[in-house]
DNA sequence: GGTTGTGAACCGGTTCACAGCG
DNA sequence: CGCTGTGAACCGGTTCACAACC
């Protein structure tokens, strides 16, 4: 989420939590396989199973969204298919603009989960002239001088960044400034957006790095094997930290004087 | 589920809250940028603002890690980047495989933020036997069949699955049978896996998703009434669902075709 | 003065366990 | 019976607000 606060002016009625929203779309792809394969009802257990959540926290989602299951039997796939897909608007077609079509603008463009579930990619857009007019997935690539004139034609109110960091605020801006309230940043920025504009962020080097930490506390964790290679280190112990720790230093003590030099 | 425990086996010394984890990264970038900048120290209220976060929630963040701190002054830019960074395991290499190179993996295997940090892509894999020895950004591809030789020879335990969904599961089983105990992916599957292995998934239809949640609720907000527009609604409440149990709801359901799939 | 570090209150979300109902 | 729906306990994380310290 970004910054400022968008949500429930104490509309207490339609108040489903945030995190369960986050997992509908979870529960939505595993409905759908089971009803391509016909299989008319499944029990919490099972869709929870094929969601990878348990099933208390299932039923308690879907509990937010009304009682659409039947004890004794379990929920009816296809009527639940619709519901979610209604709580989410999916039940609508919503248009998406790409802006920056580099290989990860590309690569989303042609991205089949995009197509499908109601969003429809109606423009891609980049500032690179040579790449005007370009198809991309069959789309033809459109100049940035036009971005205001498609998100008002179409009436976009989702857009994409994939261009570089260094001008993903300004493609923010303008995006905004042109109407559209909702965007997903694949740009490794934190872009700051006026209320009631949402951001989510796509971050691969994040993940990475969340990865990187507990990969290091497996190895550390490992028998014999002590952790912390320890390289050389940037030489930056704190200014005045002459005086020691003297007092509180971590959770458990650290690393012995963490001096690195 | 052998043990039932599973990863933080009581990580009492080390317990560094996930959700500070997740943010260690913006730190780390935030920071970075200020040292590329020679900036020496940053009180955590300007960092916060630059990692978009409150300011209370760093400190406390950085509480974890240790006093790293210097009351009336600020953080030590430096020393607070190797601290970080030490503490999610950067300062040392991290070799990544990218299993599909498809669009998307040609495009993560491209990734600036890939490379920086400490991650290093030590092979491009995929099954079709065209692309094999053909180089993607500057890296030759390697068939999938010497998955296993790969993975042993550079040590690796980092590794991303940008394959389509159906094969998903199959490459991320043969990926932790060879040793890979932290897997990123990006195919749109809920990927299972045994005991001590982290996945992180990235799924843009997910994230689209909720963004039309949000979306669609703000449109619905604008009037007084939340009267949703209520699109053709599928027979199928779960009341009157006593008997009909046996009739299959076959082919085309009742219900809207809302997806493709 | 300024800013960190942190106990304590608070809040959202998860899990438990069982009542309710088919 | 079996399975859903949910109050209540629980837990992790956020926010508050102030004491500790430079």
């Amino acid at each position: 989420m970004a910054t400022g606060r968008t949500h429930r002016p104490a509309t207490r009625s339609r108040g489903i939590p945030e995190a369960t929203v986050a997992r509908l779309p979870l529960y939505l792809r595993a409905l759908t396989a089971l009803s391509e394969r016909s299989v008319p009802t499944v029990s919490s257990e099972e869709l929870a199973a094929a969601a990878g959540v348990n099933s208390a926290k299932l039923r308690k989602d879907f509990s937010y969204l009304g009682s659409y299951g039947t004890r004794g039997v379990g929920y009816d796939v296809e009527y639940l298919v619709y519901q979610i897909s209604r709580e989410l608007g999916l039940t609508q077609d919503w248009p998406v603009v790409i802006v920056g079509i580099g290989n990860l603008g590309a690569a989303l463009a042609g991205y089949g989960g995009f197509a499908s579930r109601g969003f429809r990619v109606a423009a891609l857009i980049d500032a690179d002239p040579a790449m005007t007019g370009k198809p991309v997935a069959g789309i033809p690539v459109q100049h940035s001088d036009d971005l205001e004139k498609i998100i008002a034609e179409d009436g976009v109110s989702i857009g994409v960044i994939a261009t570089p960091a260094g001008v993903a605020q300004a493609v923010c801006d303008r995006l905004v400034a042109a109407g559209v309230t909702s965007i997903l940043n694949f740009a490794p920025t934190v872009l700051s957006v006026p209320d009631g504009v949402d951001v989510r962020k796509v971050d691969l080097s994040i993940e990475l790095q969340i990865l990187a930490f507990h990969e290091q506390r497996k190895a550390g964790e490992e028998p014999g094997e002590d952790a912390a290679p320890q390289a050389a280190a940037p030489a930056a112990p704190p200014a005045a930290r002459t005086t020691a720790q003297g007092g509180r230093k971590g959770p458990d003590g650290d690393v012995p004087a963490v001096m690195p030099a």
